[in-house]
DNA sequence: ATAGGACAGGTTGTCAGACCAATTTTAGAA
DNA sequence: TTCTAAAATTGGTCTGACAACCTGTCCTAT
């Protein structure tokens, strides 16, 4: 609809860029780059003032919105620092996704197509040391099966390693980020009912298996439907 | 990973809520709870220093990440606005997923996934409006076969509509956002053989045909599939 | 010798006031 | 009434100042 009013109003409002968005490339630039690198130390805001030549306020301006989205991480008395990059998508896609979005229906319906089509490249494509990693939290889940809080920690890092298999960034990055919206969720349906939690945690190991079983033996199509399988009884079991 | 740290370290840094972040929340859940509408102008930077009894630094250090993100607009000399929705998503997400990403093949696979699954909903839960508007768009690209321009263009609206008809909000953004990101790609494909465009749209035509049919009659598998098809063959003709 | 506290220097967070640049509004002239 | 130019308004930037906070050093007491 926008698009359509472009086309008819094809002229832009012209905006000069501002001195802040110059700093912000500058800076973003060289964290892709690779020149400042998670958990560096950037130099002080005068330090920065005087390199730049701005005023403080400007070097501020920049800083500022790379901190609320998680590029950057300020800590005061100390300095401003390149932010872990686990953080840096979860902020800002949290403003850009949760924002408003009220609906969890959405956010299980999406989950489950992302999860699901990451085990079938799971399968196509997860290294020695991925299969390692992945059958690793199996092994967590079934020894700790009696502790419902390291079983659900488990149960993260399962699907964590298989989104990582994928070798698909993005996938990857989606997948923890969506997941990481809905956790506060299970953990309050965990919460609700401690006693079923181990039932469903046997069914849920047995389930965990079999998805690690055929990704192991690199039958993308049968991983796919165990996990879209799992997903369904998990989410229905929660739901109830 | 991170994870496993945090748990042998539970220790978690402690930071108090800074004022710019209070007036943040303040205004955010003000849009998200309707009282700001998209286009309405926010009261002047000293207007708002006076209400929150705060200096015109921390309002500026609130408003100036929010701009950023797109949720709000900055015009010099008239006021700043609540952004059009459109926009929100889009800038805030490109900073999370495109960050540095240059690997164009994720993006490409991932759109796959998502439109794939797209048209299988679609084909479910479209609405009489949204077939229309679906329709529409087929019919364009059929009128203006020969002007890749404009062929392109009701060929994005043609997914666009898709999008929406799932009536998944998250599903909707994510979509567009990729989308958006692999435009330019597109552009630069086509633009370095125009000659065979044209070719290109007569079977993206019939594709897109098959695709609207059935998800007119509400075949979501055979939706899927078509769209499935139809992407999986328009990639491989830009790649070459 | 080591643990703990006081201190100094540096850093981010906030405030106030001023000026610039772009825009809107208003008042005056035609 | 219409057009134009000045004035008022608003976001963008600069400067200087102070508060809150972190870090390392040195000093003292145990």
């Amino acid at each position: 609809m926008i698009e359509i009013a472009e086309k008819s109003n094809p002229y832009q409002r012209i905006t000069r860029a501002t001195v802040s968005e110059a700093i912000v490339n500058q800076i973003h630039t060289l964290i892709t780059k690779g020149i400042l690198k998670p958990g560096d130390r950037l130099p002080s805001e005068r330090e920065l003032c005087k390199r730049f030549g701005v005023g403080r306020t400007s070097v501020r301006e920049a800083l500022k919105p790379m901190i609320t989205m998680g590029i950057l991480e300020g800590r005061m008395g100390s300095g401003t620092f390149v932010a872990a990059e686990t953080g840096q998508i979860h902020k800002s896609l949290q403003w850009g996704l949760l924002g408003d979005l009220q609906n969890t229906g959405d956010l299980v319906e999406t989950r489950q197509m992302l999860e699901t089509n990451a085990a079938y490249w799971a399968a196509e494509r997860a290294s020695e040391e991925n299969l390692r990693l992945i059958g690793a939290t199996v092994t967590g889940m079934e020894i700790n099966i009696e502790n419902p809080m390291v079983f659900q920690k488990f149960d993260a890092d399962f699907h964590f390693e298989i989104a990582q298999a994928t070798q698909n960034k993005l996938l990857f990055r989606l997948i923890n980020v969506i997941r990481g919206q809905i956790q506060t969720w299970i953990g309050e349906r965990l919460a609700i009912d401690p006693d079923r939690s181990e039932i469903l945690a046997r069914t849920s190991l047995a389930q965990h298996k079999k998805i690690f079983a055929a990704i192991e033996g690199r039958h993308a199509s049968a991983a796919r439907a165990a996990m879209a399988l799992h997903i369904q009884t998990a989410t229905q079991d929660l739901a109830k």
